[in-house]
DNA sequence: GTAATAAGTGTTTACGTAAACATGATTGGG
DNA sequence: CCCAATCATGTTTACGTAAACACTTATTAC
């Protein structure tokens, strides 16, 4: 994965000269090319005689091609929209004029004709971390497979006020659908009234009856991370949760207690941070001075890279003195010292669902919610062990 | 920033008792086979034989919230576009209509008549560095202040086929500029045509004399890097660099190297990485292993923590023994053992830049290209140190 | 051979908005 | 008191596309 290259710096940038004339359709600055049309158009808006090059070429229309492969212009929509009823020679007239013209169909006109934008807009709060991101990348790939585009629709405060705004902006936007990416239990639906007709999908929130919700299976996950401590021995797992707002968390953190209390065992005292490392840091140091604690679950990542260094430096080895335990799976865990057990979010698989969601609500012209657990799995690195004074060899 | 929740497990953990009952569970590999559908044209529409409740309740359009209002749909268009030429009492009238009927401008018909959609085209690879969705979360703030959206262009593959694809569906989508984010050099001129008249601006990439380009100081970093570690004490600089595609890598490394040179220092040779912390891992396992290595700069944060891994598995103290220096500055690396002296890109900045400057060539309607280099800082934290033998106290 | 289809293409129209132009009402200067 | 200017509003039109329908031919059915 990783080469050497020796003092290697020739200026290796240009990649092959690709030069391939080909079909130069467009020059950038353009002046001229274009040919077409030197026949006086009626719109002639041209004239300004004046300075002012404003080059305000009218765009290519269905009108021009039509003209030019001497059919209707309702031939060339039927030819742009793949209809099959276009016999072949006719088709091909137009394609190559759509071609030479550099013919592009208007978004604008085709999204007013038909009222569907084949667009999907994005409500997010941050980037800031990672399920988000992820999700959104999946969200904007499988989107594209499907021939829609997607819009970002950022909220600057996760505050009631502002996720309305958002929503009503929604009306007027060009979208045919709606994924909220929230991790804040904002989207009541009293109090957030979403314009009618939008089809929605929540990804980490509350929203359950009203919307259609899709989600990483939170206590599946926390299940699993705490059953695989209590396999290993430990008589009970401490937890480092995220910030109360958060849903995520809050589930997380119930699992952590339900497993828990299945098994028998006693429920120390949550610990909460707000996803930072730095969060996780002091929250570590807490961690080591507690007597009896010998493993731990936190409920990100992030928090547990903040823990481990605060182990290290109160002197606690990890996994033979504390045994640990993320969430999240970030590309990084596996290279934390020691490379991290912790819980795979499916990320690529939310985003997935997510858009086939919205989807079907857009194809059956219905907003009735769906429930969508995507489930996680444990990845076991090093971060784990049995506790030194158990031995659950025999 | 972090709170002890000392015992409060007490149903804490359930935010509101939403249990949520009823609402069916979709199950993952969903029975709803709804899934890769005949979506992809729509070449025959909806057929709906029977029932079909659709509620195609035409949407709320200028002209009814005139025929209410008792005014024209001109004097309406006037009040949603603000308008100064609307006496307060007509105003009042349409807005109260407007209000009655829930109306909402359609940005189609609206798009179609100006010319324009005020959204921006974001092109974008991946989504997993770090930079590319700090990047994209200021531009879409940003943008969200002038009232412009965004409409997120993801491309699979970074080949020039993909990426001239992406282009070519600019035409036809709804969009005024495009910020394309690409750290690939893909973008020659020569061989990726943009369709005339959309204005570009290019996020680190070469393509400086066509487009506008806006990027983080790469070179001034990777100085800063070097000159602190030199100043230090330590004879050389050894590097972990970026792939070979990447400019900004590319601009590191070449950075780096001019630096060791003006201070007539040895040039080691370069380890190469896929910015992964796993490849970084490998990198720190060979560097622990050359003789003289007491400073390494790696070209991100990532391939660092990669490095730091490697070093204590061999025994390499950080600062003591090897000292080390990142780039992009993670929220992470403070958390880091030991906290990373790393440099800082300010990603914000280098959105708001780029939005500015679309804004700019969509206003003046050029596409005159300009260059902005966003400054970067050096945080130093523990991670860096004199080496051993040396000592500069006098 | 004629009627009934079907296939391929053209014509008309409407989508919702806003620019350009037109109208009617008010004002004010001489 | 009239003409011009200003203001507030109405009317017409065009933006580019695609549905609905109309119109030719060719093909099939009897």
């Amino acid at each position: 994965m990783i080469g050497y290259d020796v003092g290697m710096l020739t200026k290796s940038g240009q990649p092959r000269g690709h030069s391939g004339p080909g079909h130069s359709v467009t020059n950038p600055d353009g002046s001229q090319g274009q040919d077409d049309d030197s026949e006086g158009r009626p719109a002639a808006g041209e004239a300004r005689p004046g300075s002012a090059p404003r080059d305000r070429k009218r765009r290519v229309s269905m009108a021009d091609v039509a003209k030019l492969a001497g059919v209707s212009s309702q031939t060339v929509s039927r030819v742009s929209n793949g209809s099959p009823d276009v016999i072949e020679v006719t088709r091909q007239q137009v394609i190559s004029a759509m071609n030479e013209l550099g013919y592009r169909p208007n978004s604008a006109a085709r999204a007013l004709k038909r009222g569907s934008f084949r667009t999907i807009g994005v409500i997010l709060f941050s980037l800031s971390s990672i399920g988000n991101v992820r999700t959104l990348e999946a969200i904007a790939l499988h989107a594209a497979t499907k021939d829609f585009a997607i819009t970002l629709i950022p909220v600057t405060a996760p505050t009631q006020a502002e996720v309305q705004g958002a929503f009503s902006r929604m009306g007027e936007l060009a979208v045919d659908g709606v994924i909220a990416i929230m991790e804040i239990h904002l989207l009541d639906a009293a109090t957030v009234s979403v314009p009618p007709g939008v089809k929605v999908v929540v990804v980490d929130s509350n929203a359950g009856e009203t919307y259609s919700v899709v989600d990483t299976d939170q206590a599946d996950g926390a299940h699993k991370a705490v059953e695989h401590l209590l396999e290993l021995g430990h008589q009970t797992v401490w937890h480092v949760a995220g910030p109360e707002e958060s849903f995520a968390s809050g589930r997380r953190q119930q699992a952590w207690r339900e497993t828990l209390l299945a098994h028998g065992k006693e429920v120390p005292p949550v610990v909460r941070g707000d996803w930072s490392a730095e969060s996780g840091y002091e929250a570590g140091l807490w961690l080591a001075g507690q007597e009896g604690c010998t493993a731990v679950f936190t409920a990100n990542d992030h928090m547990a890279l903040g823990v481990l260094r605060a182990f290290r430096e109160k002197g606690k080895a990890v996994p033979e003195d504390i045994s640990l335990v993320g969430f999240d799976d970030v590309p990084e865990a596996s290279s934390y010292s020691p490379p991290l057990t912790t819980v795979h979010q499916d990320f690529a698989q939310v985003g997935h669902r997510c858009v086939d969601d919205v989807l079907r609500q857009i194809r059956s012209n219905s907003t009735e919610p769906g429930m969508t657990l995507v489930p996680t799995n444990l990845v076991v690195r090093q971060s784990t062990a049995a506790p030194r004074d158990i031995d659950v060899s025999a």
